[in-house]
RNA sequence: GGGCUCGUAGUGAAGUGGUUAUCACGCCUCCCUGUCACGGAGGAGAUCGCCGGUUCAAAUCCGGUCGAGCCCGCCA
């Protein structure tokens, strides 16, 4: 019967068997200290038979062991227990040694991310490159429950599409039988025909973007956080994502914060509500603090969201800020113009630590006036198949709804202080690397 | 797509014209009974990304090429 490192303590003095990776080896002479490594974490085991010990020669790190010892309290073991007088059987032999140490932290150096990635199947094993991937699946979990707590049916949408009609990224295109099909590239049309279903829905699933973008914040696929829910407003819909990113981030550092510190990530500090600012003013005070002029007045630029999230943590006690006040005149044909002000549209972008994380638009829900925008802003044709069906999901009633795309990844990278997009995905695709 | 930067043992780094290319981790052999970045002695491992050029001499300078990174545009 297999018990896992993080019970052994509950069979002190008793006999147990336990199964794992060999994790480190100190060979000390007539002492040494073996290292498994399973789900649960660590244990060291004392080997002083020298015939126990022999069967170890050779064998690397990743060698999968069964081993069946004695459990004793030890003041000076890790965690305050380890086996002893072990019987060592190798399940799994392994002689080459591994190219990329599992057993220290590997280097997250941006000229050293194309080793770390290359090694990638081996270096996930690494201790602390796990605990981003439990955070990512902490993110998730979280998220989940908060969707939960709200009502929200998960759902699953397609993302191998006819063809090309929400407009703005790059899509990819592959043969279909002959047929050309393309690759979702958001979940924006099936969520918003969803909401006249179950009203609330969201979905984390990928999305793919052929964008040839070359930086730390861009893949071609990566995980959305898709959700979209009906009868709401604009106001409501911002104190909704206020306080999923506050559940999210408190989940994740109540359960790995100790975990955590080895990456130097600390608890960001937020807001309840997290503080809206309208563009513009983000414009004119970035400009008064920096004295560097604005080129774009429609959207900011990279160096702008990162002093603004700055200047928001020092000023505002929040790590995240929600952009306001978009410009119609960049908005996309399915979102809502501000009913006061047309010249504003009712979106907002999550900017968290530097980077946008989530974009949080209302929808147009009134069928004629998204008719109108599809041909004015998108030049769509309202009879073409790809609109057609979408359409038809207002024509037959849908609710005055808003939603938003969160990014899993950068959200990751962001709550751990990581600098690269890719270092918060298991095998990351960017315009050069589709494998491992 | 535009600009800038970088390619040296399995890994991370040093070496800016001079003949055996340096160090640390890892690996191999030996010593070591409380290690936890164990310690000590010894050893193996690199056509310095590739091609061409300059030079008596190139890891080092020049040109090309391939690969990578960062910034910008665009976005999650």
């Amino acid at each position: 019967m297999r018990v896992l490192s993080k019970d052994i303590a509950k069979h002190i003095d008793k006999s147990v068997e336990i199964q794992g990776w060999m994790h480190k080896k100190r060979l000390l002479g007539g002492l040494n200290f073996i290292n498994l490594r399973d789900r649960s974490g660590l244990v060291q085991m004392v080997v002083e038979d020298k015939t126990e010990i022999e069967k170890l020669r050779g064998m690397q790190i990743g060698t999968v062991l069964k081993v069946t010892g004695e459990v004793v309290k030890e003041d000076r073991a890790p965690g305050g227990t380890e086996i002893h007088s072990p019987k060592i059987e190798i399940l799994v032999p392994v002689t080459d040694e591994p190219p990329i140490e599992i057993d220290k932290p590997l280097s997250h150096k941006p000229d050293n991310l194309d080793t770390l990635f290359d090694n990638r199947v081996i270096g996930l094993r690494n201790l602390q490159e796990q605990t981003i991937f439990k955070v990512q699946a902490k993110v998730l979990e979280s998220a989940r429950e908060y969707f939960k707590q709200n009502e929200f049916t998960e759902m699953n949408t397609p993302k191998l599409l006819a063809e090309a009609t929400e407009g703005g990224a790059e899509v990819f295109k592959l043969d279909y039988f002959g047929k050309t099909a393309t690759l979702a590239q958001s979940a924006q049309f099936y969520k918003q025909i969803m909401v006249g279903v179950f009203e609330r829905v969201y979905e984390t699933n990928p999305t793919y973007r052929a964008e040839p973008s070359a930086t730390t914040r861009h893949m071609t696929e990566y995980i959305t956080i898709d959700a979209e829910m009906g009868f709401i407003e604009f106001d409501d819909l911002l104190s909704f994502a206020s306080g999923f990113l506050n559940h999210i981030v408190d989940s994740v550092f109540d359960e790995y914060g100790d975990e955590l510190k080895k990456w130097n990530a600390h608890k960001p500090v937020l807001t309840k509500e997290i503080p809206r600012i309208p563009m513009k003013q983000v414009h004119e005070m970035y400009v008064k603090a920096t004295k560097i002029p604005i080129t774009d007045e429609k959207d900011l630029t990279p160096d702008e969201e990162r002093w603004i999230c700055e200047h928001a943590k020092k000023t505002m006690g929040s790590e995240a800020v929600l952009i306001t006040e978009w410009p119609s005149s960049s908005m996309k044909f399915y979102h809502r113009k501000n009913a006061e002000n047309p010249e504003i549209a009712d979106r907002s972008d999550l900017l968290f630590r530097g980077v946008e994380i989530a974009t949080i638009p209302m929808r147009e829900h009134r069928y004629e006036v998204l008719v109108d925008q599809l041909k004015t802003m998108a030049k769509g044709d309202p009879e073409n198949p790809g609109f057609k069906p979408y359409l038809s999901a207002f024509k037959y009633g849908l609710p005055p709804h808003g939603g938003f795309g969160w990014g899993l990844e950068r959200t990751v990278e962001k709550l751990i202080g990581l600098n690269n997009i890719k270092e918060a995905t298991l095998f990351p695709r960017d315009i050069n690397r589709l494998a491992p």
